[in-house]
DNA sequence: CGATGGTTATTTGTATACAATAATGTCCTG
DNA sequence: CAGGACATTATTGTATACAAATAACCATCG
């Protein structure tokens, strides 16, 4: 997008991301014009893409709202989300460049430090992850299939689940990147697929006890 | 949508579908409008839904193209179709009602008719087959499944495959539908979810043979 | 007191004018 | 004649005014 466009697009969806704007809230096309300091039309555009991306929803007579997600919505995510992201571990394995899997590596050292840090930091850690993730999809070299898990991916609610990641959590994700890394050393996307999927389920159940068994401990 | 976006998006989808709008075509907006009888405001909205569904794509300066297929990505299309079509599938056998596997036996029975016609109506099992894999969906109840598989199944080049299927096609795919509901009766989601697999892979046989080995026979 | 109808206010949709940017063509120069 | 700078044209982006649709409000009636 070009200049206004995507000013409004960052600032909306910032905005959602650090939960200035709740969900459920009324998003009115002029306010966020005012606020972005841009016109309607750019707004428009940006509200369009954000609700192909999941993070608005428009009810029966257009208006705009902040998405929100039933435990049973977040729980499909997560499961669309290990099928899809299994079958791009699969590609991968079978795709992924030297280079490429070199990167990982690095992503991974850094990850392994973050969780070392005194306190953990925890923000480094969502980077280097997301980076991971990314470089994996890009092994698998499916456009389509980005696409799909473009809009999976970036749950507000998920990353805040990632934020209270502890030591141990972080070690046990980098643990389990460093076996998909074998699995793509040794080309074999079954493997690859079978760690991605368990990935991801773990990072289900993550979020499960944080916000759903024992909110706020551990 | 409201009227005049509708209208454009209407327009220029069916123009697409019917082949009037070729792959790789331009789409210049001004045009669009004159060619809907509105103005460039909706059919910029249209043109961004439509990119979203993957009937156009635009290139890095911003315009907007018929989207052309190689095989490759079709192929791919397939995989993830089946993959989350089976999923669905899977969801269905536990959900689905009994009254909605009476709508399958109706709508198959109809395909049967289809098949039998002399010669056969090929537009009558395009209709009644997108409504049975509809109610598939339908029945799986995950909106964010029957969002992904939005942007997959609609490609102008799968639709034109099945528009060239023989009786024993038809016949063959009513055999696995037929296959499908007894599953569901069983309530067998892997089993279930094996045949509807099957059934896409099968598809994309028949789309590989029609297209890329010998075009025109059979 | 609750429901219903109509009036007002709010919000989104559309058209249009103008600005910005990319593509195209032309003319000069080596 | 090739290549490149510049002017011209084509196309998309943005702002704004107005129209249409929807929701909110209030009064009136049962």
């Amino acid at each position: 997008m070009t200049k206004a466009s995507d000013r409004a697009y960052q600032h909306i969806r910032g905005a959602i991301l650090d939960g200035s704007l709740v969900p459920g809230a009324q998003l009115r096309e002029e306010q966020l014009a005012a606020a972005c300091g841009v016109s309607r039309t750019p707004v428009r555009d940006a509200l369009r893409r954000l609700e192909g991306e999941h993070y608005v929803r428009r009810n029966e007579s257009q208006r705009t709202f902040v998405a929100e997600w039933s435990l049973d919505e977040i729980e499909e995510g997560f499961v669309l989300r290990s099928m899809l992201e299994g079958y791009a571990a699969a590609r991968a394995a079978l795709r992924i460049s030297d280079s490429a899997i070199e990167q990982l590596c690095t992503h991974n050292r850094a990850i392994d430090a973050a969780a070392q840090a005194d306190p953990p930091d925890v923000s480094a850690f969502l980077d280097h992850n997301r980076a991971f993730h990314a470089i994996v999809l890009e092994g698998a070299s499916s456009e389509r299939l980005a696409d799909l898990l473009a809009g999976i991916v970036e749950q507000p609610v998920v990353t805040r689940t990632a934020r209270q990641y502890d030591r141990g959590q972080i070690q046990q994700s980098r643990a389990e990147h460093d076996e998909l890394i074998v699995a793509f050393r040794r080309r074999d996307p079954d493997w690859a697929r079978a760690v991605m999927t368990s990935h991801i389920r773990r990072a289900f159940h993550a979020y499960h006890d944080a916000f759903h068994q024992r909110p706020g401990k551990r």
